[in-house]
DNA sequence: AATGAATGAGGCTTCATTCAT
DNA sequence: GATGAATGAAGCCTCATTCAT
């Protein structure tokens, strides 16, 4: 019953009730509980199959040997192609805050793709591709300018065509690409990102 | 009881029990009623609360005769500065998918600060200072950038001291911006962003 | 599946649930649904059954000519005999609250067994064996005696080896039975129970 | 909401809805979690309630000084008189099989009263006025004998009168008493109630 | 005959809201 | 104005029962 993301978009985990989601799902409210223990472990469950498939995507796309401007431009592409294939389940994971429901196992999967992202930024660094800043900064930036298009693109303020993608894409390789003339090119020490 | 705010960050909307919010603030769950007629009023009042709060914050510092970079970093440091002194506040109106129980007028307010965002990249770019793309998606993408970094400060992930926050803000300018040696001079049409 | 019965003593009948007999019996739910046409044609068919099984046995055992303190011990033995041989069916139908759910059928058969003992003390009584009380009052009193030492059994409280369960019988013995030099040899009338 | 005892004594604590007990009690159902976190929670607190009035009502009747006959006889009238002022009570903490959702701490109050009775009867089986048999079978077969004949009554099978009563108790005495000409006043040991 | 997924009424509990004090 | 007990609708979940396989 995955379709219990759409109702989990719309409203929040707090904001849809079970019989709503049976109701979209056309079954009764019982059934949902041969399927999942709680409403609980129903999000938990659907949280970790979507983040499941984003990691695999973007591992399974990613070109290890290719340079970074490449592999950036790789990994920017294959999210937005998840993010098309699969909005709500793109909106659910990234756009909402789990905090209070979220198990554990599921918190603990989350970190892993910024993990990935993180020691990929550090590569570029130490070739002076990118900007010698805290790697969590600057993926935080990039993922965050990712997530605002994607969330304009879903409440109808922004088309996205291959066009536009690629324009974005571009920009954000800006956001974290040393540029020629500008002082980051001296290869400055990037700070600590956590006490 | 503006600290009703704190638990509806903490657990969004639907998530929140008003005994909750009366026992954060100390009075009794009646008491409430006195000042607001129900649940959503009270959310309502909040967000254009807080919303106007920026709104005015980012008015009154923006730099009218100044040019596009200095404009850009004004706003910057400004919502910044917002975010910091009220970081409930910022993370309740920017982070959270108000959608299902907000009113007309709220959303109303939503898109103003937006509409200024846009007029004012609009007129960077016809000085050649920011890439002609869609407007929509640079503001989309710089305040998307903005509100991922906050969010990664207020969930522990990453610290903001003043030279970080200089750091990002160079960054997203970037974003935007049209650098030196790159096909962006060419003064290429912006597509237009949906009705 | 008289293996629900295991389940009723433990938890009651309101408290199990059809699909923990079908577990306990190793069949699906579905199945019991071929024997029962609910679950309260269950229980009544359970309480009927051993009720029965009681009452044939101490039918059959009785030594109709024999005297009155024979009679007793065979008829206490014969009920310990059963309680020992199926502890649960003994617990189920003695000590539940059978009210809101047994038939009429099933309460009728109750009165059958109580009917016979309190006809043997009747009997007695006119030997002037047994104290010329209401034989309904001594009756309890010996089939409560007898329960309460069971369930002290069944919960681990009491050790019940063939020596304490002959003490047992000769204690229920005293319980009812006229000893000399006290003032029931005179005949005093019985008080009537109640119609 | 004492009135809730009703409820539970005639379909036991499964077989009882909340909104039942509402009901009785003349109150909306969400009234009850103000006084009560759930039904556990309520039926623990009735049962430690009743329990502790029968134990205080025993301690405090209880004539230290007094002979062992004495001593019976005052005891069994406190609690006729306990189970004919509160009969519900009397027939909800003694009839009914708590324990899938007794807590430890009403279980512990349980043995209790049964440890003072059984001190008791040690001391009279010391003075050769009781039989010298394991102490636990004695009180189980009395205390056995007491409910029964409160259930007979409680179910309308059986009048107690001031007479009665004084006739069930001189009854219950034979069942534990030494009498004489019988082989008990030897002093031989009592077996041990429990591996 | 046996299965077990599906059903939906009903149970326990929460919570927005009211109102007497 | 403030309180917090009371309300009852609604939410999550269970379970007796059905039915297609």
């Amino acid at each position: 019953m995955t379709a219990a993301l759409a109702c989990f978009v719309e409203r929040g985990f707090h904001g849809t009730a079970m019989p709503q989601i049976a109701e979209r799902a056309e079954v009764a409210a019982g059934t949902i509980y041969h399927y999942f223990p709680s409403k609980e472990a129903l999000v938990n469950e659907l949280y970790r199959k979507w983040k499941s498939v984003v990691m695999q995507r973007v591992f399974k796309a990613f070109p290890q040997g290719a340079g970074a401007r490449e592999q950036f431009r790789v990994m920017w592409l294959e999210i937005i192609a998840f993010a098309r294939d699969d909005p709500d389940a793109f909106m659910f994971i990234e756009t909402h805050n789990h905090a209070s429901y979220l198990d554990q196992e599921s918190v603990a999967l989350d970190r892993n793709l910024k993990e990935f992202a993180r020691s990929m930024l550090g590569l570029a660094q130490s070739q002076g591709l990118v900007k010698p800043l805290d790697p969590t900064l600057l993926m935080e930036l990039v993922f965050g300018a990712f997530v605002g298009m994607m969330r304009a693109h879903t409440e109808g303020r922004l088309v996205l065509d291959d066009e536009v993608v690629a324009q974005a894409e571009r920009a954000c390789w800006d956001t974290i690409a040393v540029h020629p003339g500008r002082g980051f090119g001296s290869g400055t020490a990037s700070a600590p990102s956590v006490a």
